[in-house]
DNA sequence: TGTACATCAGTGAACGCGCGTTCACTGATGTAC
DNA sequence: TGTACATCAGTGAACGCGCGTTCACTGATGTAC
């Protein structure tokens, strides 16, 4: 076998064809589209890998077709990429479900940030791993942070506990940041993946929460 | 002019055609592959602007003679980043020259760490910003953090202040871990650029800083 | 109820691109006799 | 001192690859008369 040959007998592999979607209902096209996109990711772990053609031949379709749900790549790309961002705000909001100390809530959403990048890596890697570049503008600027990981919530937990005297008193965003540049830093070693006398993430993570929630109590005068 | 021949034309330019090296000197070559690689890499800051044929064309030179002193990409790639990774360890030891404080030299490591960053941020994303599988198994594991990064001084540093009672007695490895991570967020974040309306990088570096200071401090009991 | 027709969901082939890498070569440089 | 020769530093053309994207098309599906 040539590796022409080879690489033409994967392509026709894939799912094998898929039959045409009934008229009007072009859109259901458009859903199986960005679920190849997410099993790719999750195969690969690389942006780089959700190209036209590879999820083409996932959903087992021709590239062309993509076209007609998507304008181009970079449209695909954002959107598999704002679906992840939905999922990990509203699974960091459930971590917080019924809890009112909101230093408790505080600790609690950067433990399940850090939890959902050990659990999902690759999803992780493509959310924040990246080259900025590679992310459409939208993306790239705070909107980000505010927008796609929900700081709002952060930032009225952190400003209920300065007003309650368990913080000092301080810019809340600006201590929000913060906060989350630390949890990132941690979330995104580990994502890359941990060397082999490396303390387990686990200890990682309450080390690293440990350290910040005693850093941003209220000082001694 | 056709794309064609413009492309044609680009790659003539470049810095026009190079000289040979006298007999003996065929090393020569490699020193500038290696000044115009990162030349490249400031202009566009991503690695994957690092190509065989970017290069050659900056250097003057075709792209096989590359391979007269590289084995492959790969090679080139870890060298120029390897190189970095030395010139970051060297900019660190600089900045705690002549201190004494174990507490005010894990201070100075982080702020030098991050301005690093912050001042060149394109080589800052080149090693740490990418993801780990382009960079060579060399890189990947544990001895990126040993060896590339220098963490013996640090660790030395932290374990001196614990043993001086600055800071309460733990794994000093993995202490040092936890704020490379916290620094390395905040790094990574500012390198892929600040939003409009952000704290200054300056801010944000004292406040993590800070943050970070008293999270490891000795508590009370 | 039957048929012409517009629409819709795709297809197939091709475009030009830049890439890493290989291969057979060239021609200047130095050295041995 | 002159010349044949080995070596060394490169060149030029080509390889096959996968990519995003475009374009003219096809053929099933539903609808209007």
């Amino acid at each position: 076998m040539t590796p022409t040959e080879l690489t033409a007998s994967v392509a026709v592999a894939g799912e094998g064809r898929r039959s045409r979607a009934r008229r009007g209902e072009g859109g259901r096209l458009r859903e199986d589209i960005l679920a190849a996109a997410e099993e790719l990711l999750l195969k690969s772990g690389d942006a780089d890998s959700l190209s036209i053609r590879a999820i083409a031949n996932a959903v087992g379709v021709t590239p062309p077709s993509i076209y007609l749900h998507f304008a181009d790549r970079n449209e695909l790309v954002f959107e598999v990429c704002d679906r992840k961002w939905r999922e990990l705000a509203s699974l960091l909001d459930a971590a917080v479900a019924g809890l009112s100390d909101p230093l408790e809530r505080i600790e609690r959403r950067g433990r399940a940030y850090a939890e959902f990048g050990i659990t999902h890596p690759e999803h992780y890697r493509v959310l924040l791993g990246g080259r900025a570049d590679e992310i459409p503008e939208k993306h790239a600027d705070q909107a980000l942070l505010t927008d796609r990981l929900g700081f709002g919530p952060l930032v009225a937990d952190l400003t209920e506990a300065m007003d309650g005297g368990q913080l000092a008193r301080s810019d809340p965003w600006e201590l929000c940041r913060v906060l989350f540049f630390a949890i990132h830093g941690l979330t995104s070693m580990l994502v890359r993946g941990s060397g082999p006398d490396w303390p387990s993430p686990e200890r990682l993570v309450e080390r690293m929460i440990d350290t910040l929630m005693w850093g941003i109590r209220p000082r001694p005068a």
